[in-house]
DNA sequence: ACAAAAGTGTTGGCCCTACACCCATGA
DNA sequence: TCATGGGTGTAGGGCCAACACTTTTGT
């Protein structure tokens, strides 16, 4: 099997796209190219993939690099193999999609020169490349995810108010829920705790602070809990 | 950014989990190694992906070459990318996973070298390189799928017994059904067209064929329904 | 006549939906 | 005292799960 050595290849890149939520605002994290094509233009953060890193470790090294951002929830989007997404030359690129606590996560300048920055993700539009596609892509998938797991936890800060949680799923999901029904289910289903703690500085009654109990909703799907909205 | 011109690149290929059901067993479509490494193992069908194709046209390509299987429901299913994951060098692979219907697609015979055969899930074990894994990774994807997305009738033939439909999700989510209610739900989401046809020749009453109506289903999806169970 | 699978309805309970008012706090 | 969001309960309807017998056909 010597034949494949000599074969001209694709080079083969990670995307990433970064989701945070900014008081009920749900944001995207991009780059502005400093080089042609596509100069001054906002794209993913990204890069090419070593060949001593999976790709994965990829994705969470340019994100670092690009942005400053780590430790975070990363997940395996799907790949972008069009013969012509990329105009220099064929180019192949995994995506990924992150989901940060924005409190957290305290992100470069954009003001600096190739600096990144915080997009509602319906200003984000005419990125580089194919990078509208992998945005969308990203999007439907995060809305199907939501339903099914609970990861909007990841967007939000350690410690949070119900109604937070609930504005997070009208944001993605792009559907008012009635309040009184969203705090039975969701509490019904025991995988939030809630804190001796309450919201401090605000000029209505306080609201309790929860905190998402990750233990038991292992537990919980060990005994064949799946978590539905 | 010339950079990118010289550095050294991972090879790139597809490979192509493909399902199949045989009077209510799942199956998969192997091919044997001719080569090392991993000589006379069996391994999923897949190769090299062009410089001049998308990856789905390549996983299409090769799947006829190896087993001469086309026009099958064929979707991404995920890109494995671990450093050691070939023994020979740097390689990424970008799954696929297909649906076909046994029934029409004969296959090439698995006695000529190199040829491809039918195993049970089950028995597809000790593949080639980390096949094990991505079958495993398909096996979790189809079960979810199935749920929630009417795919189930890639794997039937065109006119089917409501009694083949309920074995299928049976077998693929391991959980026995009840079939009157089972009935009651699949008929009420008005997807299935009944036929004037009966089976024929079998030693008990015979049964009403239904089609999949794929038509009424994108009507229905446009009308905001989704598909469960 | 028997074996083997097809086909068919009802009931009880649970869950989901719809809906409106009082509470606590800071300005 | 007012504005703002926090917090709470119930009733009706629809959906789901559980459950057993009759029908048809070929041998």
């Amino acid at each position: 099997m010597t034949y494949r050595y000599d074969h001209p290849r694709p080079a083969l890149t990670v995307d990433c796209v970064v989701f945070g939520l900014d008081e009920g605002d749900l944001k995207l994290l991009l780059v502005q190219r400093s080089q042609e094509p596509f100069r001054h233009r906002w794209a993913l953060p990204g890069g090419l993939v070593g060949m001593e890193e999976s790709a994965e470790r990829a994705a969470r090294r340019e994100l670092e690099e690009e942005t400053g951002v780590r430790d975070v929830y990363l997940e395996q989007l799907y790949t972008f193999s069009a013969v012509d997404r990329d105009p220099r030359e064929r180019t192949i690129s995994i995506a990924y999609y992150a989901l940060v606590k924005m409190t957290d996560h305290v992100v470069r300048a954009a003001t600096d020169a190739g600096g990144a920055a915080w997009f509602s993700v319906t200003d984000a539009q005419d990125l580089a490349f194919d990078h509208d596609l992998i945005v969308h892509t990203a999007c439907e998938r995060l809305r199907g995810k939501l339903r099914y797991q609970p990861i909007g936890f990841e967007l939000l800060p350690e410690k949070f108010k119900l109604s937070q949680l609930q504005r997070l799923y009208e944001v993605v999901l792009g559907t008012p829920l009635d309040k009184r029904n969203f705090r039975k289910k969701i509490l019904a289903m025991d995988l939030l705790r809630p804190l001796d703690e309450v919201e401090q500085g605000v000029a209505h009654r306080a609201a309790r602070l929860y905190r998402f109990d990750s233990r038991r909703y292992q537990e919980l799907r060990r005994r064949g809990f799946n978590f539905e909205l």
